[in-house]
DNA sequence: AGGCTGATACACT
DNA sequence: GTGTATCAGCCTC
């Protein structure tokens, strides 16, 4: 049975977060189903000191607040037409977070071919507004958390992986930041974002 | 490689 | 109110 992860999981910053995350299940349930993916790529965002961040100097508005809230809560914001999705990381009022850029489909192959229509299976979740929309991850899901229902993360792989890191991906213009090694993904994984 | 899309938030008039 | 930027993705050239 797969194991669901608990609330002390979470609290750590969001460098050893993101590298957590990594090979772990991530669900959402819908009136249609069941879709989930293994995580194999995420980005770190390390709050007021991070000018790649959202809440880069504490900055705090009505779509940063959750990242000041309790870690593990769903942080979801709109890029254009496209939903993102983050972990909160790290303790209260310390505004740090995970993207999740990538997954590996696991269950509800049928419900991700319905939702990415005409695309290839790899073109379904390989990327943090794709994975959004195969899994059914929306707005909706903002300040949820997830050790509850409807959007979770379980245990996943239980063999080992090679984890690769290197410079975040679409944050220029943020000066040194832009070169920190903060984005992980699974080595030779058919899913990660490029 | 480059342009279009266009939800939000925020910094400015 | 207007302008601009944003942790993309898709389509077209």
């Amino acid at each position: 049975m797969m194991q669901l992860l608990d609330q002390t999981f979470y609290e750590k910053n969001a460098l050893l977060l993101a590298e957590s995350l990594l090979g772990k299940l991530l669900v959402k349930d819908t009136p249609e189903g069941r879709a989930s993916g293994i995580i194999v790529e995420t980005e770190a965002y390390m709050g007021a000191d991070d000018r790649a961040a959202h809440s880069y100097g504490n900055r705090r508005t009505r779509r940063t607040e959750i990242m000041f809230g309790k870690a593990g809560s769903v942080y979801t914001y709109q890029m254009h037409t496209h939903t993102l999705v983050n972990v909160v990381a790290a303790e209260v009022d310390t505004p740090q977070a995970v993207l999740i850029r990538a997954v590996e489909p696991v269950e509800g192959l049928d419900l991700m071919e319905k939702r990415r229509p005409g695309r290839k299976q790899v073109e379904w979740t390989n990327g943090p507004g794709k994975l959004t929309k195969a899994l059914g991850i929306a707005m909706s899901d903002y300040g949820s958390h997830y050790t509850v229902p409807p959007l979770q993360i379980f245990e996943g792989w239980s063999h080992d992986f090679e984890i690769v890191t290197g410079p975040r991906i679409g944050i220029d213009n943020t000066g040194e930041a832009k070169h920190y090694p903060w984005r992980f993904f699974v080595k030779g994984n058919r899913y990660i974002s490029r």
